[in-house]
RNA sequence: CGCGGGGUGGAGCAGCCCGGUAGCUCGUCAGGCUCAUAACCUGAAGGUCGGAGGUUCAAAUCCUCCCCCCGCAACCA
């Protein structure tokens, strides 16, 4: 057994998370911290909302709230969504809290203190109207090269050029439509991260071999690039006050107290059980902690790059990540998740509609891994309809059926093990063995297929032994075929815990047991665990553990969701 | 010449690093079964692996060029 510390990139709390979103890093890291446990390790899963920064500013201002409510209210719309989809955070945290805010002055002492922080004076847009300077993205102007009228200060969607907002013919303010711009010096603190350059790449070179293509191709462009000293205040409210004599009325850029959020939550969970928890053991001088972080590809260079710097910067044994798992992006109906345009589903809209476990499944059998995949309600039909409803729904459903109708509602006693049932044991033994090597090594979408070749066998396994023929002429040899499909049920169930926590928690109660019930998936032993429900186990044959998508479901969902709109 | 990823039977993907009869799931067609959710099991058809060159006895796999799609471009988080 080891400790495990798992995180998920942290969402901003400004939005509402979409399919995308949950695939990129949510739902894989809580698929991964459920199996991690289930493997008998020690796991802490921790994750939160990214709070602070002019988006939230500007949100705040048009929904007429004070900031801190602002987040507040979006905080916990997050937290209930993510408990619908049953994430099995240890904490759910906030990148605002007192916690994060005493790790983050400490990192940045430590920087200072060790001459990584240097100030330089820069040039920026100034709204007199907003009374804010405005970050390239707030202001809208002429594109100078294709007179694009929208074009944003910082590139041209039209032209694809990159602009510096100085260059917008008629510039505005995109919070106020204001036109009353001034060019501004303001003084900010940079990390200056070519100094850090050598150690970094020293770090990298013993991580990049490990980590998916995705992820160490993004780092290694980075730092062949060269680094450069990186901005790390803000001229804003919202955010954490820099603490150095000449700053106190800026703030922390919000990408560097992100991802110390994850040490600053992390005490969070510590300060509700003092007692019982040390974020040290995580993170500060721990010495046997694997660090798994799971996020999108756009956020690859800040856990890969940024963040590992600034931790190296500090001079001090802070938990590095070990393994960065980086995943690409979730396409819809072959175009981009867009809240504006309206085309997506969105998580909290996806799971009054179905299920958490239909989107589990879905969603890691089709994850993001090496490429960009894409979502339609066409694939997620078949997939519910074949692969949940077909295969694993329907091979519960024909077996307690004929168990009761036939033989009572109990596990049936008599007859032996034949050759055709050891052979059985030994497929499914070898196949949940790859199962687990592939959850073990974040190969999920390799994961899901073993998985599904798993409940095949069940099918295949009653097609070949007919039991509904054979107790016409030998009721024990029928007894001990339902009997081995009856296990499979609990098996079933058992393995695919950690991706549809619901389902598995229904199929289990069929036979009274609980989730604590369940064996450890290490050394998952087939021959053992065939013979768990004893004869006289009592079960109930209940509803189906799945619905079927009908043809005129799924035309409603395409017109519901856009994508049937051309 | 900005950077990264991708283009494989109707659809979604694996294989490519370490060249050697092109694999998986869905869909389609045929058969089987009838315990079950019009479900399940078996078999078949269907691909000159984006295009053009090159290296090689041999290329989806290596090299060069081109075309197309997606994403990113550090003051958007």
């Amino acid at each position: 057994m080891s400790k495990i510390l798992i995180t998920s990139a942290l969402p901003y709390v400004n939005g509402v998370p979409h399919l995308g979103h949950m695939v990129g890093c949510l739902l894989p890291s809580d698929v991964y911290a459920r199996f991690m446990r289930m493997m008998g390790h020690e796991v802490l899963y921790i994750a939160g909302t990214d709070e602070h920064g002019t988006p939230s500013e500007v949100g705040a201002i048009k929904e007429g709230m004070a900031v801190e409510d602002y987040c507040t209210k979006y905080h916990n719309r997050h937290k209930q969504t993510y408990a619908d989809f049953e994430l099995s955070f240890d904490c759910f945290g906030r990148t605002s809290s007192a916690q994060n805010q005493e790790m983050t002055y400490h990192i940045f002492e430590q920087l200072d203190k060790n001459g990584y922080i240097e100030e330089r004076t820069i040039k920026q847009l100034y709204s007199v109207d907003d009374a804010r300077f405005l970050p390239d993205r707030y202001v809208t102007g002429t594109c100078p090269y294709c007179g694009y009228d929208k074009a944003r200060g910082d590139q041209c969607e039209n032209c694809t050029k990159v602009l510096d907002p100085t260059e917008l013919i008629n510039p505005r303010s995109t919070i106020s439509g204001s036109t009353n711009l001034e060019i501004r010096e303001t003084k900010h603190l940079f990390l200056t991260l070519p100094k850090l350059e050598g150690k970094l790449d020293a770090w990298l070179k013993t991580k990049e071999p490990f980590w998916p293509d995705v992820a160490y191709s993004i780092a290694r462009k980075w730092l062949k690039e060269g680094l450069k000293e990186r901005c790390i205040t803000r001229d804003l409210k919202w955010g954490f006050p820099v603490p150095k004599a000449g700053f106190e009325d800026k703030v922390f850029y919000v990408w560097f107290d992100a991802p110390i959020g994850y040490i600053g939550i992390t005490k969070q969970w510590a300060d509700a059980d003092p007692k019982n928890r040390n974020w040290k053991d995580w993170w500060y001088d721990a010495k046997d902690v694997r660090h798994v972080e799971f996020m999108g590809k756009d956020n690859v260079p800040y856990h890969a790059i940024s963040f590992p710097a600034t931790l190296i910067g500090t001079e001090e044994p802070w938990t590095q990540v070990d393994y960065l798992k980086g995943m690409s992006y979730l396409t819809y109906e072959g175009g981009k998740f867009s809240k504006s345009a309206n085309r997506g589903i969105f998580a909290e809209d996806a799971v009054k509609e179905f299920p958490a476990d239909y989107w589990r499944y879905w969603l890691m059998a089709n994850a993001p891994e090496g490429s960009d995949s894409s979502f339609s309600f066409d694939l997620f039909a078949a997939t519910v309809n074949k692969d949940l409803n077909g295969v694993l729904g329907n091979f519960a459903s024909r077996v307690l059926k004929m168990t009761a109708s036939k033989l009572g509602e109990e596990v049936p006693a008599g007859g032996d093990m034949e050759a055709v049932d050891r052979e059985l044991i030994a497929t499914l033994q070898e196949k949940i063995d790859n199962y687990i090597k592939y959850m073990n090594e974040m190969e999920f979408r390799k994961a899901l297929n073993e998985l599904r070749a798993v409940w095949v066998e069940g099918n295949n396994y009653i097609t070949v032994t007919e039991p509904w023929s054979v107790i016409k002429e030998n009721p024990e040899r029928a007894a001990a075929i339902l009997r081995i499909c009856i296990n499979l049920i609990r098996i079933f169930a058992v393995i695919s815990a950690p991706i549809m926590p619901q389902i598995s928690k229904a199929a289990l109660a069929k036979f009274g047991l609980e989730e604590k019930d369940m064996p450890s998936l290490k050394d998952f032993n087939v021959a053992k665990e065939i013979e768990a429900l004893k004869p006289g186990h009592k079960f109930t044959v209940g509803d189906m553990l799945f619905e079927r998508i009908t043809p005129e479901r799924l035309e409603e969902l395409k017109n519901k969701y856009g994508s049937n709109k051309q």
